[in-house]
RNA sequence: GGAGGGAUACCCAAGCGGCCAAAGGGGGCAGACUGUAAAUCUGUUGGCGAUGCCUUCGAAGGUUCGAAUCCUUCUCCCUCCA
């Protein structure tokens, strides 16, 4: 099952509030899903994402049908049971790979072979295979085979991206056998306007219960990502969810959001945690800086999280600098949740019409480097 | 007491007459990270008035145009034999 209700529309933007329901419950939009590409929200447990009420996370076809394969996974009795995950789970299908391993990768009309980044070994993806392992893996949101084509991308290559991502978009729907996953396509067109027009005109075409906005943030600028969503999003349908693909950063998701975007996933909280940044509402938090060797404050003055109620800034660099695996379990909860709450705050202010005030009140305070002080 | 081996920058450790302010690690400091080949990657790490100068390779002397590298003495450490 799969619903997606709109509440507020706000009146001044393009921003909404809104809901969406899957078998394994509902969530409310706008949302960031924390992901976790081989079945788990890195250094995190599912009883944590659950305690910051993250409603839905994200998974990956191409790792998991690399390892452990999704027959495992199938006879597990789902990734929602393989992981211990009770919320709701989308599963990328592999598209981002033909970007980010351009290097182990060949793509034709078919698909796309790979050389395995775990044993070298070859392996060929097409739409149809994505669409399959996705059903074995059993998400509740799946996504269409995509091209990301890279950036910067000449006009060519990106208009090729876009013609081959609607033919496979096609592909992926009609392979799909299930009924009980919403399938969402995805439009590409690189930081070309027209290219972007044409394939949210030909994606939106198909009928499908949700969009995605992708191949974006792999390098572009925020203007002309701002650009493309302002392009893009007056295209596609007022009643379906739009998802904008691997974004971001806490001022990405107010420009999203306000530009309409329901859905947003980022490896960002997860992998600056384990690097030692922080994300807080006065900018990223270097963690291991020197600066912090004796600061006693939690990260983030403004955070209810668990982290921030009972660590300092000094314990949690101590650990960094130890190489202590806590402190990615506790970074990353921090990170996780301070954009999980952030979207919290995003829906009341949509709710209460306050969303300038909400989006001018971050940015009085955020600054994207900023030290995280009081 | 005798015979060897060694002392190099914050630590470990290469170098054994000029291309050495000195390899490589570690540690330190800083930067990057946006549908995760990422607990990763990159830069930097003697001092300056800085396309050059000054001080450094246990200490002090010496040889040499030139020494971390060769010689002498000393100090300390290690191994083996008494």
């Amino acid at each position: 099952m799969f619903e997606f209700t709109v509440h507020k529309q706000d009146s001044n933007s393009r921003a909404r509030t809104g809901e969406i329901k899957t078998a394994h419950g509902s969530f409310a939009t706008p949302v960031f899903m924390p992901v976790g590409t081989q079945a788990t929200v890195k250094a995190l447990d599912p009883s944590d994402l659950e305690e910051m009420h993250a409603g839905i996370i994200l998974a990956n076809t191409y790792h998991l049908y690399l390892r452990p394969g999704e027959d495992i996974v199938r006879k597990a009795g789902g990734l929602h049971r393989f992981m211990n995950w009770k919320g709701s789970i989308l599963t990328d299908s592999g598209g981002f790979q033909v970007f980010s391993l351009s290097a182990l990768r060949k793509i034709d009309e078919d698909g796309v072979w790979f050389s395995s980044h775990i044993d070298g070994s070859r392996h060929y993806l097409t739409p149809e295979k994505a669409t399959a392992i996705q059903e074995a893996l059993g998400a509740d949101i799946i996504m269409c085979f995509d091209e990301c084509a890279p950036y910067p991308c000449s006009y060519e290559e990106a208009c090729k991206a876009v013609e081959r991502t609607s033919r496979w978009a096609e592909r992926c729907r009609a392979a799909q056998q299930r009924t009980d996953q919403a399938l969402f396509g995805i439009i590409q067109g690189g930081t070309f306007e027209d290219l972007r027009r044409q394939s949210a005109a030909q994606i939106c075409s198909i009928d499908l219960p949700g969009y995605a906005i992708g191949g974006l943030s792999v390098g572009e600028g925020k203007n002309e990502m701002h650009a493309m969503l302002d392009t893009v999003v007056p295209l596609m349908p007022e009643t379906k969810p739009r998802y904008l693909m691997g974004v971001g950063e806490p001022e990405d998701l107010i420009e999203g959001v306000k530009r309409g975007i329901d859905m947003f996933d980022c490896v960002l909280p997860t992998r600056m945690a384990r690097h030692g940044t922080a994300i807080t509402s006065s900018g990223r938090l270097v963690v291991r800086n020197a600066l912090y060797k004796e600061d006693f404050l939690p990260l983030d003055l403004e955070c209810r999280c668990y982290v921030c109620q009972n660590y300092s800034r000094a314990y949690l660099r101590h650990l960094v600098k130890a190489g202590e695996i806590l402190a990615h379990h506790l970074i990353t909860y921090h990170n996780v949740y301070f954009l999980v709450n952030m979207m919290a705050e995003i829906r009341e202010a949509i709710q209460k019409e306050e969303l300038d005030i909400y989006r001018s009140s971050f940015y009085s305070r955020y600054r994207r480097n900023g030290m995280g002080g009081p």
